[in-house]
RNA sequence: GGGCCCGUAGCUCAGCCCGGUAGAGCAGGCGGCUCUUAACCGCAAGAUCAGGGGUUCGAAUCCCCUCGGGCCCGCCA
């Protein structure tokens, strides 16, 4: 119980009041709190009533203080729970005089409290509960930030989310959004036959995605491991073991940067299906896209970018086609045919810095993400890449030199991603090497075992993938990517030790 | 990795250009108030001006370094 030295006034107060609860012999962290209704009901029974009419039915709430208004003789509280806000109306009326002196005596705002009482509806005609009862449930030392402003400072939203939560309904709002976004999406793809399935975030080589692993060690092993960069080749894997559509949500670790669309450890949902092409998954994440944006809309219209949200996801999407819509925009013709040195210059002089030895699908790439990708701001299916820059994909059955694969772009930001999956492990090995070979910055990694998996059959199949952040992003309007993660890599303080 | 910007009380912010005793609101303390809702009124208190160094008679303010954060660019299909 003691005190740490540094602690300031404010927290010492609150100290001094835990201190006298318990010399009263009462608890400032009580065990459990039962029977309680959630305030939005109260809300809406005393909303129902007179104003100065008290109901006949009492309830008991629990939450925490946002607010408190004193008044001599008696007080108003403002208590929000997860359903919402509630006013909390003391009188010594009910309380006595010497009860009401001792909450306003041990109570602070940011308080977790329960309270027992009847719906009230006040003069002024807000719903409250009248209260007769009123118990600490858990102590706050710490004071809650200011309560009109909230709290601004990003760092400290960064370092210490939970002040920002407990400070921000629209904060706490935006995650049971993205909570309903992964929920639709997953009983999506249950409705249509998919198994969800788990596989493991430690792998020995990191390969479906060009990207920088994390790198660990495992003392079983003794071996270094990595965190895995995409979910594709153990999904794969488990259709040549002859599940038929599978999926899963997890996490994916990609060593670099943070900006308001990158984050390195970030939610990917990965779906395959067997016996499908990527026309099937475009027709899939349309149907997917379109049903979540009214969900959404539908359960968050306090949420502004959520409201909008299905007319932005009307059906069906736009389709270009990757190589007519860059001459267009670029116009510059024959893309196709032109060399590596002449790609090489052409993205220079859009000041794509690109290491020199990069294969040329990164050139196709950079070109296409300058003249392209900030034209699509409507959900556009990007249809038909270049062969050189995916090794994973089928090559088209009627477009020499490009693969079959759609990007789903919305907002100028890639949001999915679908081949018509490679299933011919002789080509596989040879896109392998022939990555490794091209090997840049970074590169897809040799999966052996991967290729392996192939020579014992893998179906014709469809498979997608796409950031669960990006789309919760897209759905909802956020305007970066912290917004909708709940907790970001941040440097670590100096301090002692 | 490069450029620009920010860091002042628990929180939200003034003060910095142009150097001269560190300010307000909220929260907290004391007093008043039985219908407020950013409640109100009065009193008192609360600061390592991110940290370190320099210039100066004097630095929150000017200069340098460090730490942390933000935005843009680069990187990240």
């Amino acid at each position: 119980m003691e005190p740490p030295p540094d602690a300031s006034r404010l927290e010492q107060d609150r100290l001094d009041k835990i201190a006298a609860m318990r010399a009263a012999h009462v608890e400032p962290y009580p065990w459990t709190f039962a029977g309680r209704t959630p305030t939005v009901i109260v809300r809406v029974k005393a909303g129902a009533l007179n104003p100065e009419e008290t109901g006949t039915e009492a309830f008991r709430v629990a939450g925490r203080l946002t607010a408190v208004r004193r008044h001599g003789g008696s007080a108003f509280f403002d208590l929000e729970d997860a359903s919402g806000p509630l006013q909390l109306f003391l009188r010594a009326d009910e309380l006595g005089a010497g009860g009401l002196r001792t909450i306003l005596e041990w109570i602070d705002g940011g308080d977790i409290v329960g309270a027992t009482g009847r719906s009230y509806r006040t003069r002024r005609g807000e719903p409250s509960l009248l209260v007769d009862e009123l118990q600490l449930l858990a102590k706050a030392i710490h004071p809650p930030p200011e309560k009109y402003h909230g709290v601004k400072d990003p760092e400290l939203r960064l370092r210490q989310r939970y002040v920002d939560l407990l400070a921000s309904r629209e904060s706490r709002r935006m995650f049971e959004l993205r909570s309903t976004v992964v929920q639709g999406a997953r009983e999506f793809l249950q409705g249509e036959g998919f198994l969800e399935v788990e596989t493991p975030t430690l792998v020995q080589v990191a390969g479906g995605a060009a990207a920088n692993p994390f790198l660990t060690h495992s003392s079983y092993l003794d071996q270094e491991v990595q965190l895995r960069v995409a979910l594709e080749l153990p999904l794969k894997r488990l259709l040549v073991g002859g599940m038929e559509r599978v999926f899963e949500i997890g996490h994916v670790f990609r060593n670099e940067d943070l900006d308001s669309t990158h984050v390195p450890e970030f939610t990917m949902l990965e779906a395959y299906a067997a016996y499908a092409d990527y026309r099937d998954m475009q027709d899939w994440m349309e149907r997917l896209f379109s049903q979540l944006a009214q969900t959404v809309a539908r359960l968050f219209p306090d949420i502004p970018g959520a409201v909008t949200a299905p007319e932005r996801f009307l059906r069906p999407f736009g389709t270009v086609d990757f190589v007519e819509a860059l001459e267009e925009k670029s116009g510059l013709s024959g893309i196709l045919d032109r060399s590596l040195d002449e790609l090489k210059t052409l993205a220079r002089k859009v000041g794509a810095t690109v290491p020199a030895e990069s294969p040329i699908g990164t050139f196709y790439d950079k070109l296409f993400d300058h003249y392209v990708t900030p034209t699509l701001i409507e959900p556009t299916f990007v249809l038909d890449h270049p062969a050189a820059s995916t090794p994973l994909a089928k090559r088209h059955r009627s477009k020499p030199g490009r693969v079959e694969r759609f990007e789903l772009y919305i907002g100028g930001v890639e949001l999915a991603n679908a081949y018509s999956e490679l299933n011919d492990p002789i080509e596989q090995a040879t896109r392998f090497r022939e990555q490794l070979a091209a090997r840049g910055v970074e590169s897809y990694a040799m999966d052996d075992d991967f290729v392996e998996a192939l020579r014992y059959g893998m179906p014709p199949a469809g498979g997608v993938g796409f950031g669960i952040d990006r789309a919760v992003m897209a759905l909802s309007g956020a305007a970066s990517i912290k917004d909708v993660v709940l907790f970001l890599p941040i440097r670590r303080l100096p301090g002692p030790g």
